[in-house]
Parts: C-alpha cells; structure tokens; sequence
DNA sequence: ACAAAAGTGTTTGTCATACACCCATGA
DNA sequence: TCATGGGTGTATGACAAACACTTTTGT
C-alpha cells in the first residue's frame, strides 16, 4: 500500500497549497409561451467586466454544494423551493483567468411567470432564447450546452418538463414545452395520445380562453399519482 | 446587481476561508469472466484506517480533475491510457469526518487480464464482485451506486462495454458482460441478432478454444467504422 | 360565414421478444 | 457415443409514426 501512503503524505504535505476556490454556477431554464430560454446576467466585476454569464457564487464552509446551489439561485433571484440538479464540475486550470477556481455547475428549472424577481434588476440580467444565446464568459457556454443536452435525456424520463409551466396548463402548451425542448415538432395526436396513455395529468372543468376562441382545457400534474405509480408498479414515465 | 456585487464582496471576504480540499475517488471496474468488479483498497492512515475505500487523490494546483483522475489511477495501480468519465461530485459538510473535503467521483473502465498491477500490492487491495461489495468508508458505497447505474446506461448507448474486455472476444463473453452490467439475463439468439445488426464488429478467422471444444469466434470492435457511421449517418448505438 | 385553434382514431410499419434444434469437437 | 458449449431463423405482439377532418366560438 505504499502509493496509498503516498497520497497520505500528500494530503498532509499540500494541505495549505492544494486547496482550491470552489464555484457553484446555475443556468436557470425558463419557459416562455414559445421557447425555452436561459437566464442570464451581465457580470459587474474584472476579468470580463460587463460581459453576460450564469449566475453563481463560492461555496462557504458550513453548506454542501446542493445547498449553496440554492443559496445562489435564492440570492441572485428570490426565488426558492426550486428545481434543481447537479450537472458537471469544471475544472481547468486557467478556465478563470482572475484565479484558479473549480466551479460545479447546476441547472435550474422554474416556472417564468409564478415568481417576481424581487432581488434582480432586469437591466442587468435577461431571458435569452437558448438558441440565441450570446457569447458567455470562461466556460459558460460549455455548461449551458451540456445543461442543454441533460435537460433533453431527463424531460424524456422524469416529469420534470412540468417544473417549467405553470401548475394548470393546456396540451398545446405541454407540447410546445416539449418541441422546444427537443428542438423538433411533435405529431400533435401522438402526443397526446402519449401524454394520456402515462395517466398522470388531471383534465380540469375549465378552460384558458386566453389563446382560441374555442378555448382549450387545463390540466394539471398529479405528482402523488405519478409516484405511486412509480412505488408501485415500477412505472416508466417515457415521452 | 446589487447580489453579484455582493457575491463579489463574498468572494474578497472569503477568498482564504472559502478554499476546500478536493479530492478525486475512482470506481473502477473490471470483468472477470463471470462477474462485473470493482477495485478497492485497504485505507491505511486515520480515520477509518483498514476499512476497505475507493482509491483516490487529491486535486493539484497545475492540473485539472480528469488529469488528477488519470493521475490518481496511475499512481495507485500503474495503469493508463483507460476510460474515464466524471461521475458526481460530494460535498456534504461531513462526509469525510478527519477534514472537510470534497470529492470528485470518477469511474474507470478496465480490462483486468491486460495490465499488469505493478504498484499495488494485491494483499491490501482487492476486486470485489459490485453485488458483494464490502461496507466503504464515507459516501463510497453511494459512489458505487451511482457508477454501476450509470455504467448501465452507458452501457446501452456507447460502445464502452469493450474497454472491459480483451481486445479479441467471443460473442459468449460479450453477452455474459451485459448480463453482469444489467444483472438481468439476456436471450443468446436476440443479443447476436441485435449486436450484428449493429455492425460494428468483425469477425476474426481465429477461434477462442479455452472453454469449448468446437471453440468459438473471436471479434474485434471496429472503432473507426463506429465512428464513421456515427459522424455520416448520425449513428446511434443501441443495446 | 369564416377564421383560428381544439379535439379526436385508425392504419401501417418497425422493433423487441419469445422460442428449439442441429453442429462440431474432444474425451 | 456422448457431453458440452456454439451457432442459427421465424413468428408474434407491442409500440411508434403517419395521417385529415370536425367542432367551437368570436368577429
């Protein structure tokens, strides 16, 4: 066990030296009526002054990165009890010309239109089109598309598409939610026809008549439906 | 911008309380004929000291987490040039109870006949079939979970089940690994179908006589003809 | 009456699954 | 000759994909 050992005698000899900065930083995925969007903010301190990134913040002594994932997002944003998940952990060495620092980066799905952005001044941040997002700062770019990509495989296999719309929602909106996620057009009777077939949205007796004249129904999502399933059956949810 | 200003007072203010160890812990498995295993090693220094661990390292300044990752596994088993992917990152304030650290999980693919365990000593470190697997230390156990599902489904979409096995293999070990990765049984005619049906294969005019009498045909997996359907026709391996 | 979105089933093809016998060889 | 693992094809069912017309209602 010598190389053990080594590495034993490295802790102790590089425990001053071989600590890092650790980062946390969020890409905050929105809905809005046609597209999937980021957040955005415009960063206010050197390097890269003035230049659009993620949001983020250090990891403190007494949270986990979970935590302060939250903690960031509840800052920057006001917005709490928030979906969120962890996605890759960066690391370069010169990825932050400023200092070396190692960021974990998380997404975040909320639901645009149910929270006031009390703590944000919206001339400093922006919604952008994930399609049309502008350069980013360090690696940020690389995050959103990974985020991108994970949001894509989970959408397919966990409810979490719901997280992005309001609570009561119409079928044309789940299936725009989903085109736009997948970046492709969905056969309007096949999704349907899929959506009903999982059983876990609730058909309500009422209507948005914002968009048709005709109006269309709400629905809403069962979550203590979808999980029994889950629990008792095994079951698959599968777009 | 108020809050990322504040972000950035954080940043000042914390920038030598904030700093973590990062760790880097590897899951690494290897297939034995039968069974899907996991290298682990006896840990010699306090606490927990002779309880069975991941091998691991710490983060250096001039090095990014792959690059320790790969360092980590060279150091400790004298291997290189493996499969490697970043799993998930652990962070709980007490995770590790001698300092807090955080760790960077990683796991790694091997095949076990074809490397030689130079710098390890075999008596304190073992393979461990992944569904007999003693008790870790700290979250390790939950590293190990999250690498064998996450092993599955790589395993499904990638064609990264041949980093376990030796370059020349029967159709036979091929299932017999799936089998081990899916812990479930797979029907001998339905997998050939399905792996040839793939195309990725060749097959050699050798045969491999150690377990049967009529012997049975070995095959290589084609790399660059994988990666040429890939980049042309948007090839998507599937199991 | 017409414009605009909502709502609704069936057919077809593809893929996953289930399944059983002969072959080659060494002992 | 027999015991052992190797090798091979078809039939069925399930699910995914393609597809067009009627309904409702406000203007």
């Amino acid at each position: 066990m010598e190389a053990a050992k080594d590495a034993n005698l490295q802790l102790n000899y590089y425990q001053k030296e071989d600590q890092v900065l650790l980062a946390v930083d969020c890409i905050i995925f929105g809905f809005d009526k046609e597209d999937l969007k980021i957040l955005l903010v415009k960063r206010n301190l050197e390097p890269e002054k003035g230049k659009w990134s993620l949001i983020g913040g250090f990891l403190k002594k007494n949270e986990n990165l979970d935590q302060a994932a939250v903690r960031v997002l509840k800052t920057l944003t006001g917005l709490s009890d928030i979906y969120m998940e962890q996605l890759h952990t960066y690391s370069n060495v010169d990825r932050d010309p400023g200092q070396r620092t190692i960021s974990v980066a998380y997404y975040a799905l909320i639901d645009v239109n149910a929270h006031r952005f009390g703590d944000i001044q919206m001339d400093s941040a922006n919604w952008f089109d994930v399609k049309k997002a502008p350069h980013l700062i360090f690696d940020h770019n690389e995050m959103v598309q990974k985020a991108i990509a994970r949001l894509r495989r989970r959408a397919l296999t966990k409810p979490i598409g719901f997280e992005l719309l309001p609570e009561k929602f119409t079928m044309r909106q789940l299936q725009t939610l989903y085109e736009s996620i997948l970046d492709k057009k969905l056969d309007k009777r096949n999704f349907i026809n899929k959506i009903n077939s999982l059983d876990v949205l609730v058909k309500l007796n009422e209507k948005d008549m914002t968009v048709s004249r005709k109006g269309s129904y709400l629905y809403v999502f069962d979550k203590e439906k979808y999980e029994k399933k889950v629990e008792e059956d095994g079951f698959n949810f599968k777009i």
